[in-house]
RNA sequence: GGGCGCGUAGUUCAGCUGGUUAGAACGUACGGUUCACAUCCGUAAGGUCAGAGGUUCGAGUCCUCUCGCGCCCACCA
């Protein structure tokens, strides 16, 4: 008897939560309740497969990187879980400090309030609401879109088992005497009030300005009577309160007789020497520099070889302050006091001129650093930080993945990598935020760096630092699929820690995928309004479809530019496979999942398409093991439509009418669904399972079904 | 300043280690379809493979250069 449903087109709403519903019931998501899991054999040797899951971050809701990525690791883990593998993929989500904190406190500007109004405990408080609610969405996204996680294991970055991985991490570092507490120019985010990491800027070019200012010499040189000031170059003029010398490299030869003299510093009226120092580069500018050490990074390091005087002149709200600033007590000191810093420019500029110390203002391309999570501009700014010591840790990242433990797909992206960890410096891992884990020790209100608990995350989920089961069994994990974006910031970053902490590789392989891009090439960007919400495709085409249409444009390594065409024909596609299904239930009630091809009595048509599904199975297989899915789906594609259904299908109405043919006719007709349908369910499995659920005969659910022999 | 990637039909892309008249999907045009599917089937039009030079019996595929586009990194103030 036909079912009901089969008379009806495939409706992936009616379809896909009942399906989900059906697959949690089961338990299969839990590696414990998979058929592997009981074997008792102890000569059997399990396979285990883990995924840990990138954590998205509580910001807010999925979007189609996370979905291309989630959609990707289901593939992988739905098809070992079918190989039989004892599979586990491990979900959670990640408190991503100034994200999270940022994103509440525009809520609660909404109100007309600031997190200071609340206070930090109530204001705590309320980002763990704000978590509740957005953590569970995520979730409840990832569930739409089909991932086959096991939620009995979901983690949180700040759940309570986690935050004593951090500790156990700090405290472990602190020990080995890597971590220190010292004074240091980092990136100061004006807005945020919190150091960053280089990691954590973002890059703009602008055009600005390139001011020559005259020092004038305190004393005139008796050989050089002509000189009586060094001109050095600046984009930022209002740092000059601050300086504390002015360096030239000690080759240059045009200074070699100023080396040791000194300066008078312009409205400051303070002495400074001049100094050499090899950092200083003779082609820029006039090969003189100025030495701010409070305000830039390099300066610091100068003045840290000279022993200079640090010189604080802009506070952490970007405002003058200029206590200690100036030599003579005078009056533009005192008007520039309490200035933002963009106005004491254009005040300075003004005076200099006046004073004709100015030689020429030139046009000039500069390089500004904002904040990745607010779009400020970064104020380089001396203060007392965390550091993690890096000098092991990097050599132990690059070692893994040269002796080729570890290794990248596609492999170009090993460069990125090993640049960054080269030429790595210290890691500052203090913030001066609210939401985050804090640092243990006593007395300190800093929190941690949201990366250095997120570089815990292939461990601590599985219940670092306890010996646990779940460590024993799944660690290493297998794969870690991810952006490229961040192959820095937190891949780099779980290597090093993963091999410190556990003395074990985090996982075997990195997948970096595609970048999801619009159909022009444009960044997707929620404020520009270029980005597609994934629910949206999924409301509109059905989870399968999504999963196709991503799928169907990851072709190579390339960046995709979105097209929601591929989402359409995989709503097509959906609706082809299901009235083929129809067809073949309607035509036999075999269940064969094996075919001898050997057999005679075969028609020329069966024995091309018996040949077509050998070749696709091994095609597919191939195409799945090296992370190439769009031409495993591709392949898939071609096959079903133009080869089993435009051509076998047709043919087989006629055989199916001649006694001879009949039987066999059927038999093929069940192996080459049943076939199809286990090959395809790592990518669109609510749709085959709907399917699989209508067979007569089958066993399990499809979830477990057996992935074909090859 | 350094690095990476891309430029193939109107559009989005395949084309592996160089080898027969360069492929697909979508779009377009025309035709068909009561028999699983109009979310269908069939037919057709469309490309100097960015440009120039080179290696080779033979290059979209390898090498060099040029042009165009995109991305990443860097302490030239």
């Amino acid at each position: 008897m036909m079912d009901e449903k089969l008379l009806k087109p495939y409706d992936p709403k009616e379809t896909e939560d009942r399906i989900y519903k059906l697959w949690e019931e089961s338990g299969y998501f839990n590696p414990d309740n998979l058929p592997v899991a009981k074997i008792k054999n102890l000569k059997l040797k399990i396979k285990n497969f883990c995924i840990a899951i990138p954590p998205p971050n509580i910001t807010g809701t999925l979007h189609m990187g996370h979905a291309l990525n989630a959609v990707i690791q289901d593939i992988l883990i739905r098809k070992k879980r079918m190989e039989g593998y004892k599979t586990l993929w491990l979900p959670g989500t990640d408190h991503a400090g100034i994200a999270t904190q940022n994103i509440v406190e525009k809520e609660l500007k909404k109100q007309g309030l600031t997190r200071h109004d609340l206070g930090k405990e109530k204001f705590i408080k309320r980002v763990w609401e704000w978590k509740e609610k957005y953590g569970n969405i995520i979730l409840d996204q990832l569930k739409k879109l089909g991932a086959s996680c096991d939620w009995s294991r979901a983690r949180f970055t700040m759940d309570k088992e986690y935050v004593e991985a951090v500790e156990t991490a700090f405290l472990h570092y602190y020990k080995k005497g890597w971590i220190y507490q010292g004074d240091r120019v980092v990136n100061w985010c004006k807005r945020c009030q919190t150091s960053l990491s280089d990691l954590e800027l973002e890059y703009e070019e602008t055009k600005g300005k390139l001011y020559f200012i005259k020092y004038p010499l305190k004393s005139q040189i008796s050989n050089l009577k002509s000189q009586k000031y060094i001109v050095v170059a600046t984009t930022r003029p209002e740092t000059m309160l601050g300086d504390s010398a002015v360096a030239v490299n000690p080759k240059d030869k045009r200074y070699k007789n100023l080396i040791g003299k000194i300066l008078i510093l312009p409205i400051a009226n303070r002495e400074i020497p001049v100094i050499a120092d090899s950092a200083v580069e003779m082609e820029f500018g006039t090969g003189a520099v100025k030495v701010t050490p409070a305000h830039d990074m390099l300066d610091f390091e100068i003045s840290e070889r000279h022993k200079l005087p640090i010189i604080k002149v802009i506070n952490n709200y970007g405002k003058m302050t200029l206590r200690q600033a100036q030599g003579k007590q005078n009056k533009i000191i005192e008007e520039l006091n309490g200035m933002p810093s963009k106005d004491a420019r254009e005040k300075i500029v003004e005076d200099l001129k006046k004073q004709n110390l100015i030689e020429k203002i030139e046009d000039y391309d500069l390089r500004i650093s904002k904040c990745y999570r607010c779009n400020s501009i970064i104020e380089p700014q001396i203060s007392k930080q965390w550091f993690l010591k890096m000098k092991e840790l990097s050599k132990m990242a690059i070692d893994i993945v040269k002796k080729g433990n570890v290794k990248f797909h596609p492999k170009k992206w090993e460069k990125v990598y090993f640049d960054w960890l080269k030429n790595i410096k210290d890691w500052c891992i203090s913030r001066q935020i609210w939401w985050g884990h804090k640092i243990p020790l006593d007395g300190v209100d800093d929190v941690l760096d949201t990366w250095f608990s997120s570089a815990l995350w292939s461990f601590a989920t599985l219940g670092w630092p306890k010996k646990t089961k779940d460590m024993q069994e799944f660690y290493p994990t297998k794969v870690l699929s991810t952006a490229r974006d961040i192959i820095n910031l937190w891949v780099a970053r779980m290597i090093f820690s993963s091999m410190e902490l556990t003395k074990k590789k985090p996982f075997d392989k990195i997948i970096i995928h595609p970048t999801i891009l619009t159909r022009d090439g444009k960044r997707m960007s929620k404020s520009l309004g270029t980005g597609i919400d994934p629910m949206i495709l999924i409301e509109k085409y059905g989870a399968d479809a999504t999963r196709f249409g991503l799928i169907y444009q990851m072709m190579g390594g390339q960046d995709i530019h979105f097209s929601e065409d591929a989402t359409m024909a995989g709503k097509k596609f959906a609706n082809k496979l299901w009235n083929a299904s129809r067809f073949v239930l309607m035509s036999t009630d075999k269940f064969i999942t094996e075919y001898d091809h050997r057999r005679k009595n075969l028609t020329e048509t069966d024995l091309a398409i018996i040949q077509s599904l050998i070749s696709i199975k091994r095609s597919i297989n191939n195409h799945i093991n090296n992370y190439s899915f769009g031409h495993a789906l591709h392949t898939f594609y071609d096959f079903f439509w133009y080869e089993f259904c435009d051509v076998y299908l047709e043919a087989s109405k006629k055989q199916l009418e001649d006694k001879n043919l009949k039987e066999n006719t059927q038999e093929i007709l069940s192996y080459g669904l049943i076939t199809s349908l286990t090959l395809l369910h790592p990518f669109m499995p609510f749709i085959t399972e709907e399917i699989w659920e209508l067979i007569p005969g089958k066993k399990n659910l499809l979830i477990i079904e057996k992935w074909p022999k090859l």
